[in-house]
DNA sequence: AGTACAATCCTTGTATACAAAATACATTTT
DNA sequence: AAAATGTATTTTGTATACAAGGATTGTACT
């Protein structure tokens, strides 16, 4: 682990909500990587805290599947094999084409301005070739979609499963060759909820984490082989 | 809260993780009552521990959903709504609908062959009318089915969702007049499976949610009923 | 009698202390 | 030289101590 881990003081928030905000990051960026322990005390020293909000901090990642127990020998950070890569998405393509379906049903008029203009975002965003600024634009689109179908259990576990996919989501933009085809399927998942068509959308939805699923394979098998070499 | 929260110590796991299921079992059951407050001292004199390992279960059922946290004034068990308990069955819905397409692709023959054991066992059950052993049949039925897709991501949200409507399982199967008809749901279910039908495996499944979400839906309208009154 | 203010108590949030278990290293013996 | 045993260090698991912030209750004043 470099020294990146650095606290973030959201002054407002239990130390432990901090704690576990900043271990989550770590680990979502990679700057913790999979296999890594995490052992309390140096973490606490280093982030200045005591020993209990770090080890509440573990038990929530823990159960988020972000690092695993070993009996009587502490925390490690999950290892991500494709296998467990191939697992999310699958739940997540599903996911998705409920939301699209939901979205569908349940949209208001204001969200769907609102979609529009956000694909209109996007466009704008890959334009300026920046990778930060367009997964930004893409997660604003997608949110307003998960958040039309108003049902927070699913919000939450859409939210969950992203995360767990959040380390390749800059591999996958970085491909520009695809800028252009996300634009597409973004407006034709737009324009099927406009037309409410849920099998159009759902299946528009599907097709989007299809294509993410293609470049996020391709990525962990170069990781697989460099990690070989 | 009565007393019958009572520790089971015949675990080798750490104290955090017996705390965990004890307090879990304790709020599915409904021997914690939702709005209850969780205090840390009180909770540590009754089991007999010390706040840490009950406040590292309580960041756990956080995590789950079960206790909110108000902000110094520490936790208590979530309340369960008509709306919240939707939210949960629209997603499992959907994703019972998965493990069953699922199940099509991926079951092996010694699966299926315990499958249809399971089915067999059901029937069984349910002339014993014991409710508590309908249950345990029906649990290990539809467990045959999400083991078989092999998504062990999928399996753990599954469990979780299947967690939340738990208080409301008991109400469901006391309902004889339904019984029949559930022997005859689990039988199209083994049968689409069995043909590799995702179509009709998919279907099934989505039919037995919804008989559920009936079942579930009016027992919390009378609940609330009785409430008031 | 009702309201406002203050004091006390209760509970959480955080830190630290202590014990048990495991690992690693060194020394001794075969 | 290799293996085994013992010791020391590391690290978790658990308990407890201490401080700060609300909530409640009691008292005094209107």
């Amino acid at each position: 682990m470099q020294d990146n881990l650095q606290i973030q003081m959201n002054e407002f928030l239990p130390l432990r909500d901090v704690v576990f905000n900043t271990l989550r990051q770590a680990i979502l960026t990679g700057d913790l990587k999979p296999g890594e322990r995490l052992m309390e005390i140096h973490l606490a020293n280093k982030l200045g805290v005591s020993r209990t909000p770090i080890r509440e901090a573990i038990r929530k990642l823990e159960l988020e599947g972000l690092v695993i127990m070993i009996p009587r020998r502490g925390a490690e950070v999950a290892q991500i094999t494709e296998k467990s890569m191939m697992d999310v998405l699958e739940v997540r393509r599903t996911m998705d084409a409920l939301c699209a379906e939901l979205a569908c049903e349940r949209i208001t008029e204001e969200a769907l301005e609102a979609l529009k203009k956000a694909c209109d975002a996007f466009a704008e965003a890959v334009k300026s070739k920046d990778i930060k600024v367009i997964a930004k634009a893409d997660v604003a689109l997608h949110d307003i979609i998960v958040q039309a179908t108003g049902n927070s259990r699913l919000v939450q576990l859409i939210n969950n499963l992203s995360e767990q996919m959040y380390r390749y989501r800059f591999e996958y933009l970085k491909d520009c060759s695809r800028h252009e085809a996300l634009i597409e399927e973004h407006r034709i998942i737009y324009e099927s909820i406009v037309k409410r068509d849920k099998e159009a959308a759902s299946d528009a939805a599907k097709l989007h984490i299809d294509n993410q699923e293609q470049a996020i394979i391709h990525q962990i098998r170069l990781d697989k082989e460099n990690k070989k070499v």
